[in-house]
DNA sequence: CTCCTTACTGAAAAGGGTTTTCACTTTCAG
DNA sequence: CTGAAAGTGAAAACCCTTTTCAGTAAGGAG
């Protein structure tokens, strides 16, 4: 799922959905971000473009877009649910620390730690989060402390 | 850093805190919990051993052991923050989609992953957040479904 | 085109988890 | 013992998120 107006509109049609102009509203903020976003400026940024829209709308349209994969939840730090559209295929962000900024990456063999982990744990690995943090290469030039892992 | 009562007091003394009673209890509960907890589970477990506890300090002591790494937070499916004990080192959890129990596990080379991803996207990764789902042995015979990457 | 069904919407209210406030208690060093 | 600082619980305040509800768009059938 690619992150175009038709192909998300075709997405829709195919639940029995529509993408509205509010939908439209919420799917243009997050493709204009560089990084990632809460609900809430989600519906800042929307309003700009559709000033009538309901917050109530913002939450749901997220839910929709996440549910024909449109668009990618990320763990903010402090509060949980931010937004990042979503790239092509399976793919994990690299979150800079430095401006908050929000990039994917493809590379995910995760093969050799699922392996190892599931043999010193006993489970079937089923799925995987993955979450790097960094700086960018703006940011990477200044020095700023690094965040613990969590 | 282990979970341990007396390196737990040493470790909060280096900051001129305390281990009291009411923290004492909230580290009893998540050492004794075969799974990860929200704070309010937390609460209800440290409250047996505690029964004048209140909820606010249950968070505050969270928030303490969290800063001393004796407990590690894990992203729960749905709301954000639930707690385990720390490992001895840096780990990432496994967690059971059929029961929720979470294991730790230690095998974490992620050097791989995170040079692919650095020459990917330019940023100097400083950081990763892992966490892997799975069934637990337990779980594995049943054929649930498992869940979607997130 | 009109009717009808269904998706969709915003405002307000409700809900729930988390944090702050405040007065009081405990602990520890001197 | 005394003073200072850490720690505490209850209640209130504060988000953020979801639900409710009445009303509005939108598309298909006729």
């Amino acid at each position: 799922m690619s992150f175009d107006a038709s192909e998300v509109s075709a997405a829709l049609a195919a639940r029995g959905l529509r993408l509205t102009r509010q939908r439209r509203a919420v799917l243009d903020a997050i493709a204009a971000a560089p990084c990632s976003q809460s609900p809430l400026q989600v519906y800042d940024a929307a309003r700009e473009q559709c000033p009538e829209l309901g917050l109530t709308t913002v939450y749901r349209t997220l839910e929709v877009l996440d549910e024909i994969g449109a668009l990618r939840r990320v763990h903010g730090d402090g509060h949980c649910e931010s937004f990042v559209p979503a790239g092509a295929e399976h793919g994990h962000t690299v979150v800079c620390s430095g401006c908050g900024r929000v990039t994917e990456f493809t590379a995910c063999d995760m093969r050799g730690i699922t392996d190892a982990a599931a043999l010193e744990t006993g489970y079937r690995i089923t799925d995987h989060f993955l979450q790097l943090t960094g700086l960018c290469a703006g940011c990477g030039t200044r020095d700023d402390q690094p965040r613990r892992d969590r």
